[in-house]
DNA sequence: GCAGGCACGC
DNA sequence: GACGTACGTGCCTGCT
């Protein structure tokens, strides 16, 4: 007989708590877990005892429920949920569909009562339910087929309630227990209950004259005693009390039964929250461990033996720092298939290794032959590596770290611990002492940590590739994220060429500044402070000169840009520290960074663009970042200006797409409005404040434009009114009447962000054209600014995602041709939705063309996909 | 070494 | 009473 099991999922949240919270269990964050800890243990405990088929956790909700509205009192004397329980709801809620669960929690309602409702579903489907909770309340459901976990203290045996047990324990059978409890009241819920009537009373009431109509029907037969008068004189409250203990059966659900069938525990989620609460033994639990990792590295030196020829090779390669580009390769890790791990050491500084020449040789001779499979994490790096040491290696045929990287884009960059410990259940003891550098580690040590982490490629590389498949990833790992790795490598070891002395001449512009800006502040202040401490700089304009504060971090007073930009009315410091803090900020956070990382020879930065980092399929770039260099305003002019061709008789080609995230917001929603404004080349601000301010398009004013614009923009972040009125100055109600204008305009736009939210709730993912997922936890979260976010994500992802999709074909595309055609210019930075390509004057025209028409051309989506290039002599006329 | 506040980009 | 617009990187402070 197929079986369900029915969680209450508070009753477990507060008895875990309670017999935990004093535990002191934390995670690797420091933050306290217990209740988590505790009720996931409970939860995988109910599972494997009772292998159920269905499975469902029902939670409370923030609203009132019908009870509330039906009686006043009713668990009015309740405390609320103790923080640290409410802390750990978000985990708890993500942790029960992690394993498999469905989770519900219905307004108006209380998870008593969506458990009645599925009991009843079940035992209607000829099914057994079984039910978990703490609450007595619930025996009320016992039948033949229906079974009662009783949840006591933690640690003692928990009570299984049948039919006969209730029997045993109250005298009655199930069905008349809300009497019973309803004569008897119950404190706890304040539930009045008749007074002077407990539990003996009730007891023998409803054993002698069974449910209350039947009680009151006998009233005149009984001795007219106190009994017989109390019930007389609260007949009313009787009943109110029963209707209170009584669960609602007919809760109307958002899922059909066949939904609740329990999933394998698993999903990308659960892996990372496992990490991140520090459940180790749990996660054993769950995912089982494998065979453990072993290395027996074999450091090769000149006479080593000949090494027998592999169809199979993991590789790693061993830097002296971050960047692949530009540190020192100390050594490179490669292990056969089925042989032996073997480690050459190329730059260590120990003596004894001088036959380099030989080493490569040998090294090489394992790689080159393309159809040798070669596995590593993170290709890039390899890839990097064996071209400055100019090795012949090819392709490499799977990259571990990418691939985990497609199956849960949400974590960020996968150490290739947490792939050991995910894929091969095999936790890593890979801490070093010592930093890896070269100096205070032996070769022996280094060759031991490389060895293992290529060895884990070789493990891993199985299962990962069975996971994309499983999750219909394949395609766009194959043809776009492992095919870009080489033209992420080309942009990294080519470089951006900046102008070392204009860079520097800012710098020394801005010192200056900073330093004027200094002396005002001070002076206004009528002292020196810390401009860079936040803390100082709101004792200085709160507690000193008397400004009022604005909002409140966590800290303290906040004084971000908008608090300033407010107080500037008021006073003439805020301005001063404005500027003292924008001029400071550019300075050390851009100009002196670029400076920092720019070759000292070549004047060229190299920085990493890293392609297994965003949630959301985005590039980024750090050491340094070139995503964020500054655009706007004179010193964004003249930071731009310093980024320069790299030859003489070369020039910078910028290639931005137009409007890339609304054209894919009319692709995905298909939208008419929005199809035939992007169809027609249409301003689409201006389009959009025409329909909102039910204007004619050319009466359409700049102010008119930004609130549209605002607006359009807002729809990719889930933008509410509040963030609209803050954004655009403009009354909430105002902001409220736009976007409810918006929302009439694009009727299309919003009846796909429901569908898309409904297919996240649905799937627990959302994603891009080209198939990319992100797995959305918190869909089900029943306190609202959690699931609110986690909505705004799903509604986001797809959107950001997909444009960088296709961003990313763009690259491929030119790089392809770009090598066919010879060009001797290429890709230097990409921005999201702009590509900057250096390239010789002559092949401006060859480039500009390609750049357009491969950007153009890369997806095809339901409306023209539109691109501005232009070029010059530096970033800033590319632009 | 790490969290928080802030600021730059898309 | 908290929250309030997606995705990043990196500086600085101040605490441990």
């Amino acid at each position: 007989m197929p079986k369900i099991l029915l969680l209450d999922g508070p009753a477990i949240a507060y008895r875990s708590h309670f017999a935990l919270a004093r535990a002191g269990l934390t995670n690797p964050e420091g933050k306290d877990v217990a209740a988590t800890y505790g009720y996931t243990a409970t939860v995988l405990k109910l599972l494997r005892q009772e292998a159920p088929d269905y499975a469902c956790v029902a939670f409370d909700t923030e609203k009132p429920t019908y009870r509330h509205e039906l009686f006043e009192e009713y668990k009015a004397d309740r405390p609320g949920m103790p923080d640290e329980l409410a802390d750990q709801l978000g985990w708890i809620e993500d942790m029960s569909e992690g394993l498999g669960m469905r989770l519900l929690a219905i307004d108006g309602f209380e998870a008593d009562d969506v458990i009645a409702t599925l009991a009843d579903q079940a035992r209607s489907r000829g099914m057994e339910a079984v039910i978990a909770t703490g609450d007595k309340d619930m025996l009320q459901l016992v039948d033949a087929k229906t079974r009662v976990i009783m949840l006591s203290g933690w640690g003692r045996d928990t009570m299984i309630m049948d039919e006969e047990a209730v029997k045993a324990k109250y005298g009655i059978p199930p069905g008349l227990l809300p009497d019973y409890f309803g004569l008897m009241g119950d404190a706890v819920d304040n539930v009045a209950g008749v007074p002077g009537i407990g539990p003996k009373t009730a007891g023998k009431l409803v054993k002698e004259y069974g449910n209350l109509e039947s009680i009151y029907a006998n009233l005149a037969g009984m001795p007219g005693g106190r009994v017989r008068k109390i019930l007389e004189e609260n007949r009313e409250v009787a009943f109110a009390s029963r209707e209170l203990v009584t669960v609602h059966r007919e809760v109307p659900l958002p899922v059909a039964f066949d939904d609740l069938k329990l999933r394998a525990p698993g999903g990308e989620g659960l892996r990372d929250l496992l990490r991140k609460l520090g459940f180790r033994t749990l996660a054993r639990q769950i995912f089982p461990e494998g065979d453990p990792v072993k290395v027996k590295p074999e450091v090769w030196q000149e006479g080593s033996d000949p090494i027998p020829g592999a169809s199979k090779v993991g590789l790693d390669v061993n830097l002296a720092a971050e960047s692949a580009v530009t540190s020192t390769i100390l050594g490179v890790a490669a292990c056969l298939g089925d042989g032996a791990d073997h480690y050459f050491p190329l730059g260590h500084r120990e003596p004894g290794n001088l036959d380099k020449d030989g080493l490569k040789a040998a090294l090489e001779g394992l790689v080159s032959d393309p159809d040798v499979k070669k596995v590593a994490h993170d290709a890039k790096r390899v890839l990097i590596a064996f071209r400055r040491l100019g090795l012949e290696i090819g392709e490499i045929d799977f990259d571990i770290l990418l691939a985990a990287y497609l199956i849960n884009p949400g974590r960020g960059k996968a150490r290739v611990e947490d792939i050991a410990a995910d894929y091969l259940g095999e936790f890593l003891k890979t801490d070093t002492k010592r930093k890896a550098s070269e100096d205070g580690v032996t070769i022996r040590e280094a060759s031991e940590k490389c060895c293992l982490r290529a060895r884990v490629g070789l493990r891993a590389e199985a299962s990962l590739e069975e996971e994309l498949g499983a999750k219909g990833l394949e395609k766009l790992y194959r043809d776009v994220e492992l095919p870009l790795v080489e033209v992420l490598a080309d942009m990294e070891m080519r470089g951006i060429k900046v102008d070392r002395e204009h860079l520097e001449r800012l710098s020394e512009d801005l010192d200056k500044r900073v330093a004027a800006a200094e002396r005002d502040a001070y002076a206004l202040a009528g002292r020196r402070f810390n401009l860079n401490s936040t803390r100082d700089v709101a004792g200085v304009l709160f507690d000193e000169i008397g400004l009022k504060p604005r909002k409140k971090t966590k800290t303290g007073y906040s004084t971000d840009i908008s608090v300033l930009t407010e107080l500037c009315a008021e006073h003439e410091l805020p301005r001063k520290i404005l500027d003292y803090r924008q001029t400071a900020k550019l300075k050390s956070g851009h100009v002196d960074q670029l400076l920092a990382f720019a070759d000292r020879e070549s004047d060229r930065i190299h920085a990493c663009f890293h392609q297994t980092v965003t949630a959301t399929g985005r590039l980024s770039s750090s050491n340094p970042n070139l995503q964020n260099v500054p655009i706007r305003g004179e010193l964004g002019t003249e930071i731009r200006k310093a980024f320069i061709p790299s030859h003489a008789d070369w020039v910078l080609i910028s290639a931005d797409y137009s409007q890339i995230e609304l054209r894919v917001v009319a692709h995905l929603s298909g939208d008419e409005g929005l199809l035939e404004a992007f169809r027609n080349d249409r301003d689409i601000h201006a389009s959009t404040a025409a329909f909102i301010f039910r204007t004619d398009p050319d009466k359409v004013s700049p102010a008119m434009r930004t609130v549209a614009k605002a607006v359009n923009f807002g729809i990719i972040y889930g933008m509410g009114p509040q963030a609209l009125a803050k954004n655009t100055g403009l009354p909430i109600e105002e902001a409220g009447r736009f976007m409810k204008e918006h929302r009439q305009t694009y009727p299309g736009l919003y009846a796909y962000i429901e569908e898309s939210l409904a297919k996240a709730r649905e799937t627990g993912y959302v994603e891009t054209v080209l198939g990319r997922k992100r797995f959305i936890p918190g869909m089900a979260r029943t306190e609202s600014a959690g699931r609110s976010a986690a909505e705004r994500m799903a509604v986001n992802t797809p959107v950001q995602g997909s444009a960088a999709d296709i961003i990313k074909i763009a690259m491929l595309d030119i790089s392809r041709e770009m090598k066919t055609g010879n060009l001797r210019g290429g890709i230097v930075i990409q921005v999201h939705d702009e590509i900057l390509v250096d390239c010789p004057a002559s092949e401006e025209s060859a480039f500009t063309d390609l750049v357009r028409d491969k950007m153009c051309g890369a997806y095809d989506l339901m409306v023209p996909l539109k691109v501005e290039v232009g070029s010059g002599k530096n970033w800033f006329q590319a632009h």
